[in-house]
DNA sequence: CTGAAAGCGCTTACAG
DNA sequence: CTGAAAGCGCTTACAG
């Protein structure tokens, strides 16, 4: 294809019969430059087909201007709703973002944060329930950071995220039905963060409300663990499975189908964050609705202020979120009506 | 937070009693520079948290290293998938990626396709089968740009897309199950390219086998024409619904439960993409498997070819997909066995 | 209202 | 193997 020759700041100038000051000031209406100028030189730009060089304009500005947002996997919904909201909420304030898929492990999110800090975002929004503190630690060390969907009570990093109460409701509506035996999904990674929270909050209600629950290790892993420790305890009489989030509630719904099993006949089964198709009826998933818009646009609020310097304190924004009660959850097998 | 001090360049060369000159060709593994200095200025450089500025490198550098990413929306597990897949291509190459999610209309997309530009990309994938073509062709005309997933015979323009037999082939199922009366769903959006070139493929196949195809407009809109026109096809005797994508059918499959009809019983329903849950037996979805991280690598191998000169002619890669037969596909009510 | 000069943080010939 | 200087494309005091 036959590429354009760029044209730059020097090539509008000359072209508008103006110094190349007179050019950066007129493009960005800053400054006292005459309307008849400024008309020139806009529509001399338009004309080369100019595109202004943020990587130069940023460098030399006093204050970075883009935003950086790092997500665990856009290929999960929930991250995927994050990115597209994190994405809106920037536009509506016409900032600049910049979005890196992080890795899973270790190396690859601090190897994220890393891309994202070189290309010096003004601060960095961080949406992952895997996200091992010390990267976003180190991205906190050198800009203004926000954790999204991510329980947090750091002492020094601003997060966003649903109340944890709904965690809790979520094991009350489980308990309620009946359920003693609970099978609840966790992870052996420590930097499972979210999950591990999520796993602590659903235990700790079940066992105050006198149920019995049971980890089930190995979620998010490749191997045969998981499906193994699922399987054990079915047997061992969990009438109803806790994961962690919804896209593991259809793999467990999945295996149970396998294995001949009914839901919620036989097992109740429930998950989390109900966005996007795993919120449907069709599935009638048991689950809690994570308010992603509202999340994300909390989130921008904090940054901007944080960016501003209009906030000292470190805030951890609490929102609400919707608990959805579907098919999926029923009373166990031989419990009366 | 305390915010550590940003070191740059001098600041590594300063302690460890070098040039800048130095200093950069030791960070970068460049030029021939003693051992013993490589190691001295990488432990430096460690010590003091310095992180390359991209900007200023790329701004110096005689090509540029970024190759950026827009995809239409990530919360669609499509695209969230592609970004996904695309990163880790991007990554396993060791090549710096930015994404950014692009707008729904025209303005949105080329805020996008400038926005990356500004970042003065070395390329541009583009991934969105609602991106208006002057868009992509903008972005072209400045970087070389590949479309991802969106068939396209663009004289100059790369693109990869799964084969097209495949929407040939899932219509030509639907025909041979006994379907006469085929309901397809389409947009009234000229920029929807993807959807109205699959539209056409289906309509093309359905009348070869002596069907008969009916439009269901406003796909993807938030009115109502959608329902009303889907509930006038169902009505006038339509027994299938060839949807765009997983999500329509979805959405399909929801109303035709709302209004008390049995899928594939009375109406059968498929979709198009097969990714993350929507491939899963739960939904039973008849539908096309797109081969996305085959897509993904197959983008970025005809990116880096065509940076390195190593092409000329434009490519239009197709790549295989997979048809999946689910439950959502049956033969029409009183056809007989 | 406009322009000449300096400088953001790097890399790259060019000398040595 | 190493350093001094120029320059990437911008913006920003500083003068006028």
């Amino acid at each position: 294809m036959q590429r354009r020759a760029r044209a730059d700041l020097s090539d509008v100038a000359r072209a508008a019969g103006v110094s190349r000051s007179t050019a950066s000031r007129a493009l960005r209406g800053e400054g006292r430059v005459s309307a008849e100028t400024v008309a020139r030189v806009a529509r001399v730009a338009a004309d080369l087909g100019y595109v202004r060089d943020l990587r130069a304009a940023e460098l030399r500005e006093t204050a970075a201007t883009t935003l950086g947002l790092l997500v665990r996997g856009a290929e999960r919904s929930f991250y995927g709703e994050v990115a597209a909201q994190v994405q809106a909420a920037a536009d509506a304030r016409d900032i600049d973002l910049l979005i890196v898929n992080g890795g899973d492990d270790h190396d690859g999110q601090f190897r994220a944060v890393q891309a994202l800090l070189g290309h010096r975002v003004a601060g960095m929004m961080i949406a992952s329930g895997r996200m091992s503190l010390a990267a976003a630690e180190h991205a906190a060390t050198f800009v203004p950071t926000v954790l999204i969907g991510m329980p947090s009570s750091h002492p020094e990093i601003d997060s966003v995220a649903i109340d944890p109460m709904l965690e809790t409701q979520l094991a009350a509506s489980v308990a309620r039905a009946g359920h003693r035996r609970v099978a609840v999904t966790t992870s052996d990674r420590p930097e499972s963060t979210t999950l591990h929270l999520r796993t602590a909050r659903f235990r700790d209600e079940l066992i105050a409300r006198g149920a019995d629950p049971v980890l089930v290790p190995g979620v998010g892993e490749d191997g045969q663990e998981f499906v193994t420790a699922l399987r054990r305890a079915v047997d061992g009489g969990a009438t109803a499975v806790m994961a962690g989030d919804d896209p593991t509630a259809v793999q467990v719904l999945e295996l149970l189908d396998a294995w001949g099993m009914n839901c919620p006949g036989q097992i109740s089964v429930t998950g989390f964050d109900g966005v996007g198709v795993y919120a449907s009826p069709l599935f009638g998933l048991t689950t809690v609705r994570q308010p992603v818009e509202q999340l994300a646009a909390a989130a921008m609020r904090v940054m901007v202020a944080r960016l501003g310097g209009r906030v000292s304190a470190v805030s951890h924004d609490v929102l609400p979120g919707e608990l959805l009660i579907g098919r999926t959850l029923g009373k166990p097998a031989g419990h009366g009506d």
